[in-house]
DNA sequence: CTTGCGCTATACCAACCAGTCAACTAAGTT
DNA sequence: AACTTAGTTGACTGGTTGGTATAGCGCAAG
């Protein structure tokens, strides 16, 4: 396998953060390119098109954030817990962002996603995708919750993908809001939503 | 008061369309002024820029649904056929979009808010603006069902944000999917939020 | 040494962009 | 008739866009 090229790393990076803090439709090619230091014709030598660019960084972000998840989500955590830290890793993920760039960003996939879903089918196909990810670990815990008798054992598909659909409305609702105050909350309106009582988590 | 210009209005109807269609960033005020039928230096004369456009265009957005919005959020109406009105709404609207576009658009709002909210501000506001509106009428349902006793009479104003916030996710979420699915549930994840039975609604 | 190849560098393109401008029409108002 | 105001017209500007063309680079295999 041959190692992929530096400069192609870091279009990949420097375009998923541009590209996140402000739009697909703001920020230019020459834009990313300058800012990662890499000239357009190696822009074009490692992608087809700007589209193709974002597909490329959707999936590369992922990359970067699945073991985090994995590790989250990992079958040997009680699943209170494990709702418990993937809140916490969202708020802390948000509360990052917000530290170094001033303003909510909200979900990279979704805020793209919607964007062009209705422009570039290879995008919104793209970020649907990503969102389908998200649901199969949700899916996994809730799953597990209902195992664990903390919830009705109903059907359990459609509650995973309820709590995927309120998560992506905090995440956009907090980024037009520019605010953490929905973030902060995210946990107590999934429990909500999964008819769990409010429960106090024992100190890490 | 003067009758707002022909041109202006043909101008926020038309920017509106395109807008909700394909996202700002990707509508000029070319296309928009080709396809009202109005010259670019009429489009100037009517509005101070692009970005104004948008902000008017929201407005006159919401004027025209308002009345539908407080005919079925009437007191008179008992709140549990508010909700399910509210919802029926939602769905002939997009469904009706769905028909005439052939994909999904979504809340306009939310979608060129979310596009926009880092990068214009009085766009965001308005934005913000649009979603507070929006969420009255659900905090005088949610209250009105707590009085009625439908459901427990906790913080009512935080849990009318937390259907606000659901409703987002789902017109987003069925952006990306481009599909009805989500919306069709709609209700029933707002009851489950509520912590209301399933009910079966008398035929109209 | 030299051939080939992945990658870089830069000049270039036609299309497009938001916004400007000065000249114009039409309909009052005094 | 003289003046004002509201709206219209379309050419124009200066800059940007995504994408291309092509020449050159460094390096590894033959």
């Amino acid at each position: 396998m041959k190692p992929e090229s530096e400069s192609k790393r870091k279009l990949l990076e420097t375009a998923m953060e541009m590209i996140w803090e402000s739009s697909y439709g703001s920020v230019s090619v020459e834009d990313i390119c300058v800012r990662a230091g890499v000239n357009k014709g190696s822009f074009y030598h490692a992608f087809k098109s700007k589209s193709d660019l974002a597909v490329a960084a959707f999936e590369r972000h992922w990359e970067h954030k699945q073991p985090k998840l994995d590790k989250i989500f990992s079958p040997l955590v009680p699943p209170l817990e494990r709702l418990d830290n993937y809140c916490q890793m969202i708020i802390d993920d948000q509360k990052e962002k917000y530290a170094s760039f001033g303003k909510m960003l909200g979900c990279p996939f979704c805020s793209v996603g919607c964007e062009l879903s209705t422009q570039d089918e290879k995008i919104r196909l793209k970020a649907e995708e990503m969102s389908q990810r998200r649901l199969r670990y949700i899916e996994s815990l809730v799953r597990d919750l209902a195992v664990a008798g903390y919830i009705e054992a109903g059907d359990t598909m459609e509650l995973a993908q309820e709590v995927r659909t309120y998560i992506t409305g905090v995440l956009m609702q907090a980024k037009l809001e520019n605010s953490m105050r929905r973030v902060e909350r995210l946990q107590q309106g999934i429990m909500r939503l999964l008819g769990l009582k409010q429960h106090v988590t024992a100190a890490a």
